[in-house]
DNA sequence: TATTGTTATACTCTATAACTATA
DNA sequence: TATAGTTATAGAGTATAACAATA
């Protein structure tokens, strides 16, 4: 039961081809990964104070000024006073970047529906997709294995 | 034939619960997802002139000698002189760099294997990875859509 | 003249710690 | 006293451009 076991990596190079599309993304935009995903969350969330956004994007708020400072400068969201509590500021995105996160959608599901359009039995795959996340986060628990991840990923799906 | 594209979304957690799964690997190792990426690409070229490993990992020259700095610094490469060429030197493996690849492909090897351990239909579901693949590949060519790409990889997928 | 690797410089993402203004 | 966001500092990955040594 050894040698046949391609799966992990064919989601490895997945991951690599997803990740390589993304960085090639933004080009010239003034836009780039972690900038794009804090556009997401403040698209799903509406206006937020900036700690709620690193609560959203799992980074330190340090980092939220950071991108909000270059989305900012992008013209893609502003900052405005919080009616109450003056210690915060009020992260909303501007009308550019509404028309800029509405863009992203349409091409998500364009995408997303180019993906499967006349594939078989769509249904049964993305039960095993689901399947395979399952397995994924439970193999991948450091506790499994002595090891603390590392090896799982090996780093061809970095680049 | 809208809704129910959940495939897409799928591809892209999967992308994301690995490279999360990368990132927390290299903890006070002095190992980082770039760096262990380098290594990869050694054991499988054997000692590289540095050039070689910038077109194997489609980096900038710059890039790769800070790798191999910080890789050399921590005892998982050296550099030797090129024998005839010297402007080359010629980057390879120590003990310790040997060892810890062994080790990563032991882990690899485990984990490939004890992610489908007792699934069924392994052999059908290679085959619906590599189909989708495919079909990344092509739906993500940036002419295939006047986007760029960017849409595409929402960004969920990078933390 | 072309190539290898380096130094110089710069930008981005990320983190922790110290500090300011407010609650 | 605790919280929100900032400045200060630092490490890592990446890039281009200029430069040295060598072909």
């Amino acid at each position: 039961m050894t040698q046949q076991a391609r799966v992990f990596d064919q989601l490895l190079q997945i991951a690599a081809i997803l990740q390589k599309d993304m960085a090639q993304s933004f080009e010239g935009t003034g836009l780039t990964g972690a900038r794009t995903h804090l556009l997401w969350e403040l698209a799903a969330l509406g206006p937020s104070p900036q700690n709620a956004l690193a609560a959203a994007l799992d980074v330190s708020a340090r980092n939220v000024t950071g991108l909000v400072d270059a989305l900012e400068a992008g013209g893609y969201v502003s900052r405005a006073p919080h009616p109450t509590d003056r210690r915060i500021s009020v992260v909303s995105l501007t009308g550019l970047g509404e028309a800029t996160m509405a863009r992203m959608q349409r091409e998500h599901q364009m995408l997303s529906e180019g993906l499967v359009d006349g594939l078989k039995e769509v249904e049964r795959i993305e039960g095993d997709l689901d399947e395979l996340i399952r397995r994924l986060q439970i193999v991948l628990t450091p506790e499994t294995f002595e090891n603390g991840g590392t090896a799982a990923s090996r780093p061809e799906a970095a680049s």
